[in-house]
DNA sequence: CGATGTCATGACACCGATGTCATAATGATT
DNA sequence: AATCATTATGACATCGGTGTCATGACATCG
């Protein structure tokens, strides 16, 4: 591979003037400057990033550690790789600012975690930024202490500056969205209790009830399922049977996530319902493959993931500049998407009347 | 940052001691190798990738170029993100090799690719894998020639090594599992033509089926599909039709994907017909999220993204080590998913007799 | 017309590792 | 005891860029 030396001597001046022309931070005469653009297409030149490194002391480098991509989570169940919007939001920013992202990959494994650290330090990456495939609390190792750090999609004890999906407000705004359909006897079908987002959703569909003055009925909202383990459909049919034969059954029902709105479509037409006639369907996620896919197609909630990744990434890009960094997490807002599933009974009756 | 001279002299030895002991490239006493052990803690010390890079002129890295990540892709009704596990088998291979695995990422449009290339040749790039997202033909631009490079999902009319999948073989092992299941009307609902994989499939289909000595029926497979658009359900619909009012009509239908599965899951149903008792139904990707979260279980065909992705981080490390180079693509094989969207005629009757 | 400023360019050191060679000390061999 | 092999270590050059400083050629100004 050809080196600035090779291109001065093809051009017959400097290694410094052909470093000039490369880097436009010094007048070059014309003339100069052609013979070296020419010698440099001649030779199919690229300056060398370690080389340039070396002096600048400056890699360009961003860290991105996550699970995305081997997706082997523990709980395989419930991810579905759309986290993966979230580095894609990262890689706007980043390919917006002309950095460089080294993506790693903990296989699986959180074991991995400081071997990847030691490389990006070896890299000499500037920030680091870690995400998660779904919203929940990690504890990073000591060592990630030493460069700034921003979390995706996680937090920690530590206050490590982080951004999340603001669970309890898109659950709110979804209920809220449907009491102005006309609903209110609404059901939720909450997600296990160990994950973080169940909690808060449950909070968002108190909120909106409250604020709608609907008395909380907690026969609609059935303990939460165990395990998402795709054998326990008995657990959802369970709860399902549960909400239809109470004597005001519910007129929509939340299901925890897109997945589980997808199993709910199966059983409930084995059951010989139809939907939104018999009964309307809400999730969470917006994961477009099932949510636009299935027929109906379902109305739900977005997970802000590529927002969640934008901010991240200019988060990290902030600390790097000045080590300041905020204290509280910051709360990424997911739109409700409206489709389908859902009768909406003002929709209807203005069309009853147009008929 | 601490160099290695801040740890020689933390140690008292000289640098070369203390690369010494980094390396392990030559004896060391046993006390020095303590001392600097312990300099090195103290003081974080973690070599700086640049400057090594300079002197062995070794990056050890491999670029990998894909629009997985942004995966607006032309086709994004058929890309569902799965393509990867692609790039997951790529990093188990690299991460094995203790190489750097640096993704870039197209964002949706292949005019970044140019610029791509150049960045991985700032790098020192060893070597590139391109990771398309469904399989196709593809042109990749001129510069990309001078670093050894393989294709992953795709293919170029140059010969560049490439790893595909063997659509063709998958498709005909699902019928024979079929065949040999007790079908023998057998639907075939192709991708758009527009798709490599459709007409490969075709293909497997008919040799499945002549092997067999069953007679190829046209009025089995309609004409394609000309829209993955989901607001074209009416199309799915009439094929459908068209299929459940044949004289014979088929037992099983095969869907070009799991994604078109899903939806004759749907308007099966909302026709009335029960699967599998009034008709069976495959599928071909084995996306599990749809597969296993349908109900009943999709039978598909898995498209090999881990091997795939092993097998091109193999190969472009073989390139790297050796110029050498094959001619062939290379097809993986993806296995048949027997789940119970399919009645299995055979072993009903067994259980019949068991009874 | 001499002083000053700008333009255009080159010489050289330096960034942080490591390869090469030299050197000293120790142990093994004849 | 003399020679040779091995171990343990350091001095120094080098990789490919860029920052600093120096230099010469013009142009401008009072």
């Amino acid at each position: 591979m050809a080196t600035i030396y090779d291109v001065a001597k093809a051009a017959g001046v400097s290694a410094k003037t052909v470093s000039r022309v490369l880097n436009q931070d010094a007048p070059v005469g014309r003339e100069t400057r052609e013979k070296v653009e020419q010698a440099i297409h001649a030779l199919g030149y690229v300056p060398s990033n370690a080389a340039r490194m070396m002096r600048s002391n400056r890699s360009g480098i961003v860290g991105l550690i996550t699970g995305a991509i081997s997706q082997t989570s523990d709980n395989p169940e419930l991810t579905g790789l759309p986290d993966l919007f979230i580095v894609q939001g990262i890689q706007q920013v980043m390919a917006a600012q002309k950095k460089t992202l080294m993506i790693a990959d903990t296989a699986g494994s959180a074991d991995n975690i400081p071997h990847l650290l030691e490389t990006f330090r070896q890299h000499r990456a500037e920030g680091i930024i870690y995400v998660a495939d779904y919203h929940k609390q990690i504890e990073l190792p000591e060592t990630a202490k030493s460069l700034p750090i921003v979390l995706a999609n996680c937090f920690d004890t530590r206050a490590t500056p982080a951004v999340l999906p603001d669970d309890k407000l898109g659950q709110k705004r979804l209920v809220e969205r449907l009491i102005k359909a006309g609903h209110h006897r609404i059901a939720l079908l909450r997600l296990p209790e160990t994950f973080v987002a169940s909690d808060l959703r449950f909070q968002g569909y108190c909120d909106a009830m409250s604020e709608a003055s609907i008395p909380f009925d907690p026969t609609l909202v059935p303990s939460t399922l165990q395990d998402d383990d795709p054998r326990q459909l008995g657990q959802l049919t369970e709860a399902l049977k549960h909400l239809l034969n109470l004597e005001q059954p519910p007129t929509v029902i939340c299901c925890g996530n897109d997945k589980m709105a997808l199993r709910v479509y199966g059983i409930l037409r084995s059951m010989g319902l139809n939907i939104p006639e018999d009964i309307s369907i809400a999730g969470y996620d917006n994961y477009t493959l099932i949510a636009e896919t299935l027929y109906p197609a379902l109305t739900t909630v977005e997970l802000p993931y590529r927002d969640m990744g934008r901010q991240a990434a200019e988060l990290i890009l902030d600390m790097i500049k000045q080590a300041d960094h905020p204290n509280e997490p910051a709360l990424m807002q997911g739109d409700v998407y409206w489709r389908s599933s859902v009768t909406d009974f003002f929709t209807t009756n203005v069309k009853m009347f147009q008929q």
